[in-house]
DNA sequence: AGCACGCCGACT
DNA sequence: GTCGGCGTGCTC
């Protein structure tokens, strides 16, 4: 049909090409082909196409060598929704387009748990709270519904539109059952002739909830996730687009599902950094997961016991609405949560968590010691008063680096001589420290050499199955003490267990973020939540050095609102988010100087173009300063409004292209999650 | 992002 | 004298 084809390639460019088709009708928009470009050949995506000639000499216009797809595997709303990312995250729309399709990117085979835990079976009776959650949902997703005609024709354009009456949040601790509610809402969705999207951040958790989903739903339920192998995840899409399938759950990719009339999207445990991407296009599904149900009409709920404080302020303002999930099913209540100092401890064992560990051991017990982060960062710490070296405008610890010695600040740059004594209270007894998990293992294996101890990290389950084996040893009573990281987590379901322990609860509050508190709080509360589901009789010790520090004592205590409402109050004297936008450029070469002058022109071309109350922050060293030989500075943007940051961002790019500065790569990152 | 074309150091 | 380094420019 058309003669020439607009094509656009999962590359760093902004224009899409043109070519010719001599197969009439084979290639339509919505199919992938291989054409060549330049010296190779490679994959593009048809986003239109027709019989004008387009601006180019026609001699360098050269014809499709393969249509790849018998049927069109995007459509129009997909290239919208493309083309809003690209606009949106600062990347090529063909990038935005690879990452929201099947086999764009590359699979990653993660390591997954052999896992009947996290996710309860079907309650049959619903509590009091869970039933009038569950009927005024439904009645907002019909409000959602409402939506969908005029909704369906806005362009849009890119920046926030103001989220509608269409945003929910099931707020409840681990074990009230909102896994119950988000299926039951679910089903009432279909019923109403709507589709669903269930967005969980592990692919451990979408198997579970898949097998879940299919007893309930049976075909009409499907997964996507990246474990699947190009031609599985493109039937699978291939079936939902063909509306033979109603549902699906699945990891963050998962949002781009091509339902054709979603009703309803849930994200589970929306607190969690996995549904930000980490590699280009850098996009957060709750930001698409807020574009689709806007833009279609649907409903979209979020749940977790940690919100993030993005859905915390918009809970407060009213903007989302906020339903509660505050009892236990199982009616047992949460475990003791005891917060011990670690001030006047030489190593990283106290006395009370050995004492603990020794009763658990006697009374045949297991045990879980947790380091919520593999390797460390140094930060200066004094212990005699507590003194902790941060900087005055970021409230970010300054990192120690040790070759230049000197304590640097990751945001904004400023740097200072470490000190010789507290600058509190004088005391010599001050300096920079931290601790690495090889560490603490040794030394929980010279404390207790007759306990059979195992190490689950990133390390030591590199290899996958590794991970399965030692959990299963440790279910099956062969370990004694599983010392772990993050991974363990997530798979706390071990009927053994007595105690938790937390061996340093301040690793993550060091960390230069300035989120370092909200993910500190969270994690605690998410230890001992599954903790206290599991262990009815459990004991949750966790150790720090900073005991009254709100993120420690609040998450101890479970005065979530108490916690939010000081979080809250720093982001907004600090101006941090959710009370400002940010975007960081990422700025890397080879050679130092080359990076440090490519900043410093950014910065400079960037400033002038933002009025005050948006500002540039930096240049600044990024806290993981040379990565692979590459020397890495970054800026930051920050203002109230993204549409002006985007513009500052975009201009001080292009300009800065024109410049040509060699050797350099600027990465972008719009609401980065994580700053390192 | 590739891949080629284009100018400056240690090898048969 | 060449092989090869990667700096930079283009791809319908």
């Amino acid at each position: 049909m058309n003669t020439y084809l607009d094509i656009i390639f999962d590359l760093p460019l902004e224009q899409s090409y043109s070519y010719r088709c001599d197969e009439k009708g084979e290639a339509v928009p919505g199919k992938r082909v291989m054409v060549p470009f330049g010296k190779r050949e490679i994959l593009g995506y048809v986003v239109g196409g027709g019989e004008e000639a387009p601006a180019v000499a026609p001699e360098k216009i050269k014809a499709v060598r393969r249509v790849v797809d018998k049927e069109p595997i995007f459509d129009e709303a997909d290239i919208a929704l493309a083309n809003w990312m690209a606009s949106y995250y600062l990347c090529g729309p063909g990038e935005a387009l690879a990452a929201m399709i099947p086999s764009g990117r590359r699979a990653q085979g993660y390591p997954s748990f052999a896992g009947d835990d996290g996710i309860d079976d079907a309650e049959l009776k619903l509590s009091g709270e869970q039933r009038d959650a569950l009927e005024e949902l439904d009645s907002l997703a019909d409000a959602a519904f409402a939506g969908k005609k005029t909704a369906l024709q806005k362009p849009g354009g890119v920046g926030e539109k103001p989220p509608g009456p269409n945003l929910a949040y099931l707020y409840g601790i681990t074990g009230s059952g909102k896994t119950e509610v988000f299926l039951r809402l679910a089903e009432r969705i279909l019923q109403k002739g709507c589709h669903v999207i269930y967005l969980v951040p592990e692919i451990s958790l979408t198997h579970q909830l898949a097998e879940l989903m299919g007893r309930r739903f049976g075909t009409a339920a499907a997964t996507l996730h990246s474990g699947m192998t190009g031609s599985e995840r493109l039937s699978e899409w291939m079936r939902i687009r063909s509306g033979e399938v109603r549902i699906v759950a699945g990891p963050r990719s998962a949002v781009f599902a091509p339902l054709r009339n979603p009703g309803l999207i849930i994200i589970d445990e929306e607190h969690d950094g996995s549904y930000k991407s980490g590699n280009t296009p850098r996009y957060h599904a709750r930001q698409i997961a807020m574009r689709r149900s806007s833009t279609e009409g649907a409903l979209l709920l979020l749940g977790s016991a940690t919100p993030s404080a993005e859905a915390w302020k918009l809970m407060q303002e009213g903007t989302m609405r906020r339903f509660s999930l505050s009892s236990r099913l199982s009616g047992g209540k949460p475990p003791d949560i005891i917060p011990v100092s670690l001030e006047k401890t030489s190593g990283c064992l106290t006395a009370e968590l050995k004492e603990e560990i020794r009763r658990t051991i006697l009374m045949g017990r297991q045990v879980i010691l947790f380091l919520n982060r593999r390797g460390f960062a140094y930060f200066y710490h004094c212990r005699s008063c507590g003194f902790e070296l941060t900087c005055k405008r970021c409230s970010v610890s300054l990192t120690y680096h040790k070759n230049k010695n000197r304590a640097i600040c990751h945001y904004c740059g400023y740097e200072t001589g470490p000190p010789l004594s507290c600058p509190q209270c004088g005391s010599l007894e001050a300096g920079f420290s931290g601790f690495g998990t090889e560490f603490i293992e040794e030394e929980v294996r010279n404390t207790f050499p007759e306990l059979k101890i195992s190490r689950a990290d990133a390390d030591t389950t590199g290899k996958k199955g590794s991970l399965q084996e030692i959990l299963s040893n440790f279910k099956a009573g062969k370990i004694d003490l599983l010392l772990g990281t993050q991974m363990v987590a997530k798979g706390l379901n071990f009927p053994g267990v007595r105690l938790v322990g937390v061996v340093f609860a301040d690793t993550g509050l060091h960390l230069p973020d300035f989120r370092a508190a909200e993910r500190t709080f969270s994690l605690i509360v998410q230890v001992a939540g599954r903790a206290g589901r599991y262990f009815p009789d459990g004991k949750v010790i966790v150790q720090t050095l900073r005991p009254s520090d709100p993120a420690i004592s609040r998450a101890c205590a479970l005065d979530i609102d108490g916690f939010y409402q000081t979080e809250l109050a720093q982001r907004s004297i600090l101006g941090f988010p959710p009370y400002s936008r940010l975007i960081r450029l990422i700025v890397r070469s080879r050679k130092e100087e080359k990076a440090e002058r490519a900043v410093g022109r950014l910065a400079t071309l960037a400033r002038p173009l933002l009025k005050p109350g948006n500002e540039v922050l930096g240049p600044a060293e990024c806290p993981i300063g040379i990565q692979n030989g590459n020397y890495r500075r970054q800026i930051l943007f920050r203002g109230s409004n993204l549409g002006v940051l985007h513009r500052a961002a975009r201009t001080a790019l292009k300009q800065y292209e024109g410049e040509k500065e060699n050797a350099v790569y600027v990465e972008t990152d719009v609401d980065p999650v994580h700053l390192l």
